[in-house]
DNA sequence: AATGAATGAGCGTTCATTCAT
DNA sequence: TATGAATGAACGCTCATTCAT
């Protein structure tokens, strides 16, 4: 028993350690999300990051080998992030539920996760266009695979015939994700319209049309 | 008059320097535009400017007091080269035209001045979001113009009955011009649809949704 | 004639410019000349090389694109200047004298380039064993031509007789050059031997050896 | 006695722990040699030690207090080793031995010292102009003893009348001894030459000269 | 006896900017 | 009108070193 302890109480050093450890770098990681989201990468120097992260800048190198190593890794969980967010949302649904309503969760989601929970995904939104051609393809694939998630959600719905049998899904999608994405230039937290509104507005135009009845 | 007829020598090398001057400037901010919509305006150096527009780095200053003042005349060109192009080409369509259609060849304009025509428009809709708050305030009351015009445009067509009284205009603006100024970030020249196909199709899901009829 | 003063001071003032330019080009690689062959390559900082050349660091890169390419120019320089001293001054003495002399005076030159006139010798003398197999290899067709230059008056000595015809030529010069270039760990300016001396010692010692007669 | 026959279990462990961290240390210095000679002291980075030596850089501190430290043990290892070989080799010659011959395996062992045997040597023939003076300083003491050593054979060469009478014996040394270590810098195990052929090849040059019989 | 985490100074290099000409 | 030369601050990154564990 007695000797049980010691070997614990090393290994529960151990496990602080490494969440410490684990700690730092998310840190460092949330730091970048943020400025890089703001100011864009370029413009986002390794020292503030350091100091957002509360470490000296040459500590990051112990956690990353360059810059554009921390550029992938939060590129890579804003893709995740909304990702799982809107798949998690959807799957949970009542599996009676429209197809419309399915698409409704999935903007609210998206909108959710990209202008308030996730710095991750506002600034992989942001700078994507911007970072270099080889960055841009470390994140392709991920980015492939969430359109593919939404394609799906489409033509499960057209199927169904709760769109249009016409429509060009792949341009539904571009149509409806470029609005949703672009809120994020101008959505103002301090203002009125809540995330939800926001997004069923948007389902409702998308489906219903503008147009007099 | 007199001038034009009969200009001294002197007074003409004087016009001819100043064609030059011009010249030497629009090439300096035609290479900014471009360089600042590709890379970023922080990822822009000077060199790179200078560079394409076949001068030395350090003549910038001839005709700049600062990398800041190339960017804002670049914004402002960029906002007034859209809002010019959709107002005339708004203007020139006959009185008897339906807001609707008012309202799609808008959007056209818009995307052909964004995609095709103005690198100085795509420079500023792709870097506002990441270049300081000040240079954003700077160029905030012409796109508060522009905006307005579009509003104006929304607001007769309500009023009109071609769109429903209920609607929000405000948001229908951002709903369209999302989608539009996102093409920005998917849009290939190289491939398939042209502009006026998109803007079309872009329209058509606004007022009539995707809905079943 | 009037009409010639001007562009003649025109370009007068230009070459004072090309002038000034070279001169601070010299002046960057002689600071680096002497400080490569004090501390080394690595050891040097380009801020110490900037300081020893009255400029600031970042002036360095208006003429170099790098330190590596600092270090290229000086090694290539610094052969060359053996080289060219060398060859000159053996090319210089009178057609008869014997090769023995030739000998001698090659060494007595290679030496006080080495250890009195060229930083640049010096430098790579002292540091080509520790830069980088590329920065070598790019010095490397000219220390070949020396070395070329070397086993051609030692053939031709042997050819003559004056050296035994069993001596294995290439030995014989890294015997020689070997305590020559050696000589740069030792030699104290300050101290009794004249350059002179050293030379003609070593050749002795080589020619005649140091057994009893 | 009562140690070596019966030690207890404590002591045996602390014997196995010295010896152990007496390998961490030996394993350490090896790697700093090696490197050392290759690349330079500056060029050296701790983390390449600790990575050849197999441990964590931070552990390189519980050995020794500064790289500075690493350095000067392996240079004091590195004259120690000729030093000892080459007065053990010598040593261990017939007394009746010519002086010649005990050059020749004099020149023989530190030859093999430094291109084959020992790293350390290496590295301190190849280092020791390019470190600080203090660095310098504090390897003199070794350096001149061995350089005495050296005198003493030429000078019972010279009492014994194997060596020209007039003959300038530092300047021998320093003519004998540039050539032996600048060997490093062209010898390659690899080709020909034993180093066997090499030393007597030198002391032949040296002894009878290269000039006609 | 050794490690993992962190520091801070300094490195090679870049960049917007200045200024004499 | 424009350039060539130079500056100096800051950048991404590396390194010897420290220290709690």
């Amino acid at each position: 028993m007695l000797k049980d302890k010691a070997p614990t109480s090393g290994s529960r050093q151990k496990t602080l350690r490494v969440r410490k450890s684990e700690a730092t770098r998310k840190r460092i990681l949330d730091a970048a999300a943020i400025l890089f989201g703001d100011q864009g990468y370029t413009a986002t120097t390794l020292r503030q990051i350091a100091k957002r992260a509360r470490i000296d800048a040459g500590s990051i190198y112990y956690y990353f080998a360059s810059k554009e190593e921390i550029l992938d890794e939060v590129m890579e969980i804003g893709i995740r992030s909304v990702s799982e967010a809107v798949e998690q949302a959807v799957g949970e649904l009542p599996p009676e539920s429209s197809h419309r309503r399915r698409l409704e969760v999935a903007v609210e989601t998206h909108m959710y996760t990209l202008l308030r929970y996730s710095a991750y995904t506002s600034a992989n939104i942001a700078i994507f266009a911007q970072v270099s051609r080889k960055a841009q393809d470390r994140n392709r694939l991920l980015r492939k695979r969430y359109a593919a998630f939404w394609n799906d959600i489409f033509e499960a719905a057209q199927d169904a015939g709760e769109i249009s049998a016409t429509a060009d899904l792949s341009l539904v999608r571009l149509f409806l994700l470029g609005s949703v994405n672009w809120s994020m230039q101008w959505y103002d937290p301090k203002k009125k319209n809540s995330i939800d509104e926001l997004a069923h507005s948007f389902c409702t135009m998308l489906f219903d049309g503008i147009g007099p009845k």
